[in-house]
RNA sequence: GCCACCGUAGCUCAGUGGUAGAGCACACCCUUGGUAAGGGUGAGGUCGUGGGUUCAAUCCCCAUUGGUGGCUCCA
């Protein structure tokens, strides 16, 4: 006789076993058309589970009471269940596709198909497979559970001959399952059914709005050596405006896209002919680059580091010692040789399978283009005895490291062949580390908090256990990983422990920011290495007289500027704060009779050091404002003959609608100046009103 | 690297088997105008690159290069 407590606390007695939505219809005839599925002790299922015993249940709507935005749990129903009206949809289109994993995602859904060879999917068949989805929805068939026992269905798949099902369904039994279930969209046995554990919405007639989205390649199970899937992705919604929304979030989104914002404000510039994934900083970016650099050195003096410069490339040893060589060759581009070594190479007939072991066997010399820069910082360590007196020993240097990237993950900013590392490298004691951990992660808070960004989660990157890409006993590992895990514990925000995101060479503290588009991206990171002083048998002298090995901190607050950067662009979405906008202030002329005073004007902001510029074009004072607005200018000076009498400027600031009305140059030129002395992150001059 | 799509003027994009067009930007002229586009004139492209089909290719086919979305990878 199950009890049923309801979200509200109220609780339904019934005589006999119900279904959730039996339970809804009790309650009231409007939630039951609206129910999709329910919540049972927490868990989402279906709207037909038999409820037995004494259960919490909570019926899921499309929207919950009260609420603005679309309910998660329905969202997982629908594009659950969407992902199999599509599957059926495409199915009957391509005779022969063999389904492999459907999932829901945050936003979207897809579904992973084995397509027969020499027949592919196109975008152009999108409106083909939306038009079949309409039709299976119109048919509005009831998603029909059933389940089967383990041995019954393993039989079941193994005599339908799908590699994939049969293989989810052992995962299944790896987590514990003891029965398999399916749905068939419609009766068990005559329409079309998919191995699946639920939960789905009653019926397909309650997918209210869905569209295909994209095709991709995938691996089966993410492995390149395994099958080479179609992903197709798709969305659902439960009414068309909330799709159309969603369309429309989207397409904004992209405007905030730093490729597109780089390209409307002249930030940087890629381009072909120098390569994939190299950036050219345009004056415009460089400058946010310099504002960004100079800020950080601020602190990196504050904070006792050693400014050193090294150069981009280092002979193959180095990296042999370091261990770059061996363990990460792919990622690297191939060694440069010397012009003598070509020849006799030349000459000997050699091959490049023969050059590649030659080189790995160290018979062959050559140089690398850095892929990191620590190596270089190591041996300006290991150049001069050190005493544990000068120990923690900081150096830093923004420092251009490159690695070769596989084409097709190249973009933008944000993944690129080349980039400058805000690095330094810390050599310390033992007992420095904490407090070392410390400082790089104060730093890292700071930019964030004159940044104004909070939108970043914490990730401490452990090692792999059953990987065989990390250098260094496992002792040591142990050691470094529980100092980062303090270290991310003393920042006081939530962190998440990942196996597998360590360095090679030790484990670290990331911050990761998600673009516009929602990939999220390592920035700032702090790690901590045993190993490269153990392999490069870094030491000092003991307060004991005795040799010892430092431990040596990498870290880089920003990462680097061309990530960094590339995410800053969206989350300012080109409207940067003062200090850090390329060009500051422009001032405007009402004509010619007020040009002298714009002049002045211009005159007192460089002199003041504020990036101005004075835009004394025949256009009229609207086009000229226009014309700025699209720059994304903190500040724009009207200057009329009004103005010039009283030496003052007009002033609009970016963002609001109406002038701030008047005030006197000097006055603003001394705002300006302490805004952006300041590093503000809001505008805040021109606010007193004359 | 894999799959799909895309590449036309500085930018955003239209277009056609018979060697191309718009808006913005740019240059010049008129306008001297007080807060989100005043008017006119003009210049600017071997349609990503290389092959092929064709009487004829920017358009069709192949290759290549670059971009976009995803997969994989990411020290």
């Amino acid at each position: 006789m199950p009890r049923i407590t309801l979200p509200d606390g109220s609780v339904k007695e019934f005589d006999r076993p119900v279904t959730a939505g039996e339970v809804a219809a009790s309650i009231g005839a409007g939630l039951a058309k609206a129910a999709l599925g329910a919540k049972i002790d927490g868990q989402l299922t279906d709207l037909s589970t038999r409820i037995e015993k004494d259960v919490k249940l909570g019926i899921v709507t499309a929207k919950a009471k009260g609420a603005t935005a679309p309910d998660a749990d329905a969202l997982y129903l629908l594009r659950h269940s969407c992902a199999h009206v599509m599957a059926e949809a495409i199915q009957r289109l391509f005779p022969g596709v063999q389904l492999v994993y459907g999932p829901p995602l945050e936003n979207n859904f897809y579904y992973d198909m084995l397509f027969p060879t020499g027949k592919a999917m196109s975008t152009e068949d999108f409106a083909k497979v939306e038009a079949e989805m309409a039709k299976i929805i119109a048919e509005d068939r009831p998603f029909t559970r059933y389940d089967m026992p383990m041995s019954e269905g393993l039989a079941k798949l193994k005599s339908e001959g799908s590699k994939f099902k049969l293989d989810n369904a052992e995962r299944a039994i790896e987590a514990g399952s003891t029965e398999l279930s399916w749905y068939a969209t419609g009766q068990p046995g005559k329409d079309w059914e998919d191995l699946c554990r639920g939960p789905h919405v009653p019926s397909t007639g309650r997918i209210g709005a869905f569209k295909v989205l994209s095709l991709a390649s995938s691996y089966w199970k993410g492995d390149e050596k395994l099958d080479r899937l179609t992903r197709v992705y798709g969305t659902a919604f439960a009414t068309k405006p909330e799709l159309d929304a969603y369309m429309t979030q989207v397409e904004e989104a992209k405007k905030r896209d730093h490729r597109i914002l780089g390209k409307q404000l002249r930030l940087f510039h890629i381009d072909e002919m120098v390569g994939q994934g190299l950036i050219l900083w345009t004056p415009n970016g460089a400058v946010i680059r310099q504002e960004l650099q100079n800020f950080i050195g601020e602190e990196l003096r504050r904070q006792g580091y050693h400014q050193v410069f090294t150069p981009n490339i280092g002979k193959l040893d180095l990296y042999k010692t370091s261990g770059h060589f061996p363990y990460y060759q792919d990622s690297q581009y191939p060694p440069i040789l010397e012009h003598d070594t070509m020849k006799m190479l030349a000459n000997e007939g050699c091959t490049c399978g023969d050059l590649a072991n030659r080189m790995k066997a160290g018979d062959i010399d050559g140089y690398l283009l850095r892929p990191m820069n620590c190596p270089h910082h190591i041996k300006i360590y290991a150049s001069q005895q050190r005493s544990y007196r000068e120990l923690p020993v900081r150096l830093c240097e923004f420092g251009t490291v490159y690695r070769w990237e596989q084409s097709g993950e190249i973009g933008g900013m944000t993944r690129v062949r080349g980039f400058t590392q805000d690095d330094a490298h810390l050599f310390c004691r033992e007992d420095q580390i904490a407090e070392e951990l410390q400082g790089c992660l104060s730093l890292v808070k700071l930019i964030f908090k004159t940044l104004g960004m909070t939108d970043y989660r914490v990730r401490v990157g452990l090692r792999d256990p059953d990987s065989a890409k990390y250098v260094g006993d496992p002792g040591n590992w142990d050691k470094a990983e529980q100092a980062c895990r303090d270290a991310a514990k003393s920042l006081g925000v939530p962190f998440s422990e990942e196996p597998g995101e360590a360095a090679f060479y030790g484990p670290k503290i990331d911050f990761v920011m998600k673009d516009v588009i929602g990939r999220s991206w390592q920035l700032g990171t702090v790690q901590v290495d045993y190993n490269l002083p153990k392999r490069f048998g870094l030491e000092y002298i003991g307060s004991d007289n005795q040799v010892h090995q430092p431990v040596m901190i990498h870290r880089a607050p920003f990462g680097s500027f061309e990530r960094f950067i590339g995410c800053l662009i969206e989350h300012f979405a080109g409207a940067f704060p003062t200090w850090l906008a390329p060009e500051q202030v422009r001032v405007l002329t009402i004509s010619e009779k007020s040009e002298a005073w714009g002049r002045e004007v211009l005159a007192m902001l460089k002199a003041a050091g504020v990036r101005a510029t004075l835009d004394e074009s025949p256009e009229r004072i609207q086009g000229k404002i226009k014309a700025a607005t699209e720059w994304k200018i903190p500040y724009l000076l009207v200057v009329g003959e009004r103005d010039a009498e009283a030496k003052a400027v007009s002033v609009r600031a970016r963002g609001v609608q109406e002038n701030l009305g008047a005030m006197p140059a000097a006055e603003f030129v001394a705002q300006v100046k302490s805004e952006i002395a300041e590093r503000s992150a809001t505008l805040a001059c021109g606010t007193r009103q004359p």
